[in-house]
DNA sequence: GTACAACTATTGTATATACAATGAATACCA
DNA sequence: TGGTATTCATTGTATATACAATAGTTGTAC
């Protein structure tokens, strides 16, 4: 029998990754900005609240972020009081917290989420975006992965 | 017969692209930045060097950017001295071109974004990275479609 | 117990991204 | 032809993102 023939992926993923991204966040951010939140910091309000008070690195590995990124994302939501900071177990380390005011604004911004995601749904149709889903969640786990390994190269 | 169970999306799309972008652009950048060139960078020289001398407004609906982002992210690449700005049809409007240097730039980041590219399918399987780019390129149609109609609300 | 390695978070610096407002030029219409 | 709307690009402002370097802290080996 032929030899599968393995489709050779044309263009940039990358770059594919990139535009889509900047396309659904303009449509999330049209949605969620009613609440005062940007899609990332609604995003990262959410992880706080779900995931409880968590060690800066840990969030930060949890949401793929660079620590210092985190740091930075972290100040306009603590300067507007929907998050604060604790001491950790060490001197070195700390927590994050979600304080009222932010459960409460995570709350009213989640009813805005899920419309937006549901008007995508509706756009893309469900189907396809759970397709996608899985591909970002597989592609994800397998770059997670090659981490782990010695493969610095 | 039963009806037939659309899987409904868990999770949010727009974080798993978000999260998804990142990694594979650190992927990308850890190989492309020996030229000196940031994913980005090399992305929108390469699209000044293809589609030649264009205009700015056609350049940024391209590229997906909004055409302030365009203006800004121009600037490093034109002190550079690898594109340049010509005046357009109009006096309001203008065209970006690429310089000799900028040609030669691109040639040589390229063969560097082919090894990422390479190695990215190598990571993922080249099956799996063309099912995730035709997925990313119907979402994006169809998300534009969405845009002449009047849904603007 | 001290010197050095490893860890945790932050700052310095640079870029990416977009919305709102602006400025300049053109099109259109009465 | 004169006024208004539209188009094109840029600036003001704010946030997102990451790498490199730094500052403090803890662990560890001798």
């Amino acid at each position: 029998m032929k030899a599968a023939a393995v489709a050779a992926p044309r263009g940039c993923t990358n770059l594919k990754l990139r535009q889509l991204s900047r396309r659904v966040t303009r449509h999330y951010d049209a949605i969620v900005s009613a609440t005062g939140l940007k899609n990332t910091q609604y995003s990262l309000l959410s992880h706080v609240v779900v995931l409880g008070p968590i060690q800066l690195s840990a969030l930060a590995a949890k949401m793929q972020l660079d620590p210092s990124t985190l740091t930075r994302n972290l100040q306009p939501l603590i300067a507007h009081g929907w998050l604060a900071l604790e001491p950790g177990d060490d001197a070195r380390s700390r927590r994050v917290i979600a304080t009222p005011e932010g459960q409460a604004l995570r709350t009213e911004a989640q009813r805005a989420w899920k419309r937006a995601q549901l008007s995508l749904n509706e756009r893309l149709g469900s189907e396809r975006v759970a397709r996608l889903h899985a591909l970002l969640d597989e592609c994800m786990a397998l770059l997670d992965d090659a981490e782990s390994p010695e493969n610095d190269e």
